[in-house]
DNA sequence: GCTCCTAGAATTTTT
DNA sequence: TTCTAGGAGC
């Protein structure tokens, strides 16, 4: 049988066994649009792999023939695993992958049709600030002015939306950046492409372009992928929609599954509408929900479920268990984060004693400043522990100085990476050197490299103060020349020893100079399993894993956002203070729709937990130098008390912040409330003589910053303590006010807490 | 061209 | 507290 015959209804599929009959729907339902909503823990993974083999084994559909996408790298390689397990080797030609990464796929096959070469790098974020540095020097306009970041986030939030330069509307690029934005836009996209780049927002828009301007190639696809699927739908952005939508116009057996109450990464250009329009977007969808969990207790659930129903514009699911009731949710006010953090460890160190396992809890914290704090608890009480997320591999400085080696090394038109390694270690050629080369490449419209190789046949690279240039030129070139001859580990090795970059690491004194010679190994030793380099670059940028997965018997720490798609036993949540969670920017930027965003964040973290789940707040926090006071988290307000347990370990009678008082907006009384309550601080156990003397300090300095909404305006007068007199010019949220001085007349983004209103 | 020093700003999440 | 960019001085 081949897989262009009509399928053949078949009634009971063996891969079916053991699935309930909402779960078994969405594995048979294989025809026409499909939508899955599948709730925290209600066996999606299984949903979708057991889909997928059925559509392969029962279907006799060939591997090939099927689309399944994923957000992670992390998801599509266990999906890839479960399927394999499944199926065996027929899951050999199915394409599965990120977004990003089947883009890529596809533009590598297809691109020079857009004016690039099919080896084009891929950019990072990093890449991206120092292009649009570049930008702003040749405008000639102050980084304060326009700060890169801005302008790199609005750009990558129009590709979001999947528009080119000319398709932003006249009222969104006039509001950005004093109009300034569409013209970086357009020199952005103009020099990526002179280095045959493309950043991350280009993969999937790129391929929107291709697909919109060569309509056969298309089609192609469109007839190629019979079956598409699609995890996570709920984080997808209008350009990956559009994509979606226009691959599945072929044979319209579109897939989605996800979880409107999951939808976590709206800052990121995610749009919860995605989801929540399906059924309009594809008249006639079928839609399943999945709302058996088959992990929490009936406890955790109704708590989640009471939570998230303070959001509007939901779909709609309650989840429900079989499992027992199980213990009520512990909520503990503490003094300050430090006491939060060895409550913790106590708490740990407790359970342990009890026989659960450490690998079994996991702290999920909003913001990753939160971890420092509770790792040092953790270190004192010696409970070994795991930070997931943070820094990856692949970002570390070494690293991608290493990979930039590679780059240039392959890609000789890669100017990024030849301005990051040309002095590095240091060769005696400076950043006047090199701007000098990067204008008058500019000018003759090739790449640094390839004017230094011409500049080196015409001999110009002997003169003065050309042998630095000339031996790079040289060093390069031989790497060049054994590109064929040579492994990919072995070129890394090569590349590294004699440009004296692991010398000038081994010569660096520093305490980290060890470890960074140590991923430098590491680098080298997975390279191994690559053939060529291109294809090692590219697992680099788009496909390689944080590797760092729960090995051993360790407390994980990690963001909330990192926690989505796991579970533990125990689940602590410390930090639900209004301002950290929810956080205040979002709160700030996106209003209600923010809160709404951050509420949805809280049910994920509730619904990591599988028997118990514990909610830590504190009076006060410390952040950088001074201290925080945040009112209790207006989550805990949204928690059925019938299944909470409150436990109040601040002594301090009458506190303003105690749990079930807070009211909202009270801060001055707050504050002299607080003023009150250090005399009762002596006895509290957490006490210290310089503790007390800092929050005396801050709660000066705190005075006025804690509600600086109210205390300027627009058009008001204000001096700060360095640029002297000014006017507010706008108001930017808590906190943060643009000033214009009198002075020198420049506008500044200032902190309202170094500003003495007029 | 390089190094050291200072001042100012920053803190959310990341494929 | 920690990081960065920019400037002074060599």
């Amino acid at each position: 049988m081949t897989d262009t015959m009509m399928p053949e209804r078949i009634t009971t599929p063996s891969v079916c066994t053991g699935l309930n009959p909402e779960q078994a729907a969405a594995v048979q339902a294989v025809d026409g649009p499909v939508l899955v909503l599948a709730g925290a823990g209600t066996g999606k993974t299984r949903v979708l792999t057991t889909r997928l083999a059925h559509l392969i084994q029962d279907y006799g559909v060939f591997a090939s023939r099927i689309l399944a996408v994923t957000f992670t790298n992390k998801a599509a390689t266990e999906m890839r695993h479960r399927i394999h397990a499944m199926v065996g080797d027929a899951v050999g030609g199915l394409w599965l992958g990120t977004f990003h990464a089947l883009c890529a796929r596809i533009l590598r096959q297809h691109i020079d049709k857009l004016g690039y070469t099919e080896n084009f790098t891929i950019l990072d974020t990093d890449d991206q600030l120092r292009i649009i540095k570049g930008l702003l020097k040749d405008y000639g306009l102050d980084e304060k002015a326009c700060p890169p970041r801005i302008v790199s986030s609005v750009i990558q939030r129009w590709k979001d939306r999947g528009w080119l330069p000319a398709d932003v509307p006249v009222s969104e690029h006039k509001k950005e950046l004093r109009g300034r934005a569409l013209r970086f836009y357009q020199d952005y996209q103009a020099r990526l492409k002179s280095l045959n780049a493309l950043d991350f927002g280009d993969m999937i828009l790129l391929c929107l372009v291709l697909f919109r301007d060569f309509p056969e190639v298309l089609r192609h696809y469109q007839q190629q992928f019979r079956y598409i699927l699609v995890d996570e739908y709920q984080d997808t952005n209008v350009s990956q929609y559009l994509w979606l939508r226009l691959l599945a116009q072929g044979h319209g057996n579109l897939c989605c599954v996800g979880d409107d109450d999951q939808s976590i990464y709206g800052w990121r250009g995610a749009e919860v509408d995605n989801i929540l329009r399906f059924d309009q977007d594809f008249p006639g969808a079928t839609v399943i929900k999945l709302e058996q969990n088959y992990r929490s207790t009936q406890t955790i659930l109704t708590a989640a479920s009471h939570l998230i129903q303070n959001n509007q514009g939901r779909l709609g699911k309650t989840l429900w268990t079989d499992d027992q009731t199980g213990e009520k949710i512990a909520v503990h006010h503490v003094w300050d984060s430090a006491e939060e953090a060895r409550l913790l460890a106590k708490t740990i160190e407790k359970r342990a004693a009890g026989g659960q396992t450490l690998g079994q809890m996991a702290m999920l914290v909003r913001a990753s400043f939160q971890t420092r704090e509770l790792e040092e608890a953790l270190m004192n009480a010696a409970i070994p522990y795991q930070v997931i997320g943070g820094l990856r591999f692949y970002d570390r400085q070494e690293i991608r100085d290493a990979l930039a080696y590679l780059r240039l090394t392959t890609q000789i038109d890669d100017d990024l990476a030849l301005d990051r390694i040309i002095n590095l270690p240091k060769r005696g050629i400076g950043s006047t050197t090199v701007q000098t080369l990067a204008a008058e490449a500019e000018r003759a419209g090739v790449s640094i490299y390839r004017l230094l190789l011409e500049k080196n046949q015409t001999g110009e690279l002997l003169g003065r103060g050309g042998k630095p240039l000339q031996q790079f030129v040289v060093m390069i070139e031989g790497w060049r020349n054994q590109l064929a001859r040579r492994s990919p580990a072995e070129m890394m090795a090569m590349i590294l020893d004699e440009s004296g970059y692991t010398a000038m690491w081994k010569e660096t004194k520093t305490p980290d100079a060890e470890a960074r010679l140590d991923n430098l190994k590491e680098l080298i030793a997975a390279l191994h399993t690559f053939d060529t380099l291109n294809s090692f670059l590219e697992h680099v940028m788009l496909v390689a894993d944080t590797a760092e997965t729960g090995d051993g018997d360790k407390v994980s720490i990690m963001t909330l956002h990192a926690a989505k798609g796991l579970e533990f036993d125990m689940v602590f949540l410390p930090g639900w203070e209004d301002g950290i969670f929810p956080n205040q920017r979002a709160i700030d930027e996106s209003g209600d729709k923010g809160v709404e965003e951050e509420r949805r964040l809280a049910y994920v973290g509730l619904t990591r937990a599988r028997k118990q789940a514990m909610i830590t707040y504190a009076n006060s926090r410390r952040k950088f130098n001074t201290w925080q006071y945040n009112p209790p988290s207006r989550f805990l307000q949204e928690l059925p008390t019938a299944h909470i347990r409150h436990q109040n370990h601040n002594k301090a009678a009458g506190s303003p912040a105690a749990f079930g008082q807070y009211g909202g907006g009270h801060h001055a009384k707050t504050l002299d409330v607080w003023d009150e309550s250090q005399e009762v601080m002596p006895i509290l156990p957490t006490y210290t003589a310089s503790r007390a003397q800092g929050m005396r300090q801050s709660f000066v300095a705190q005075k006025r910053p804690s509600f600086p909404q109210n205390a300027f305006f627009v058009g008001q007068t204000v001096s700060h303590t360095t640029y002297g007199e000014g006017t507010v010019a706008a108001l930017l949220g808590q906190d943060k006010v643009e000033v214009t001085f009198a002075e020198d007349g420049l506008t500044r983004t200032v902190m309202g807490k170094w500003l003495e209103g007029g």
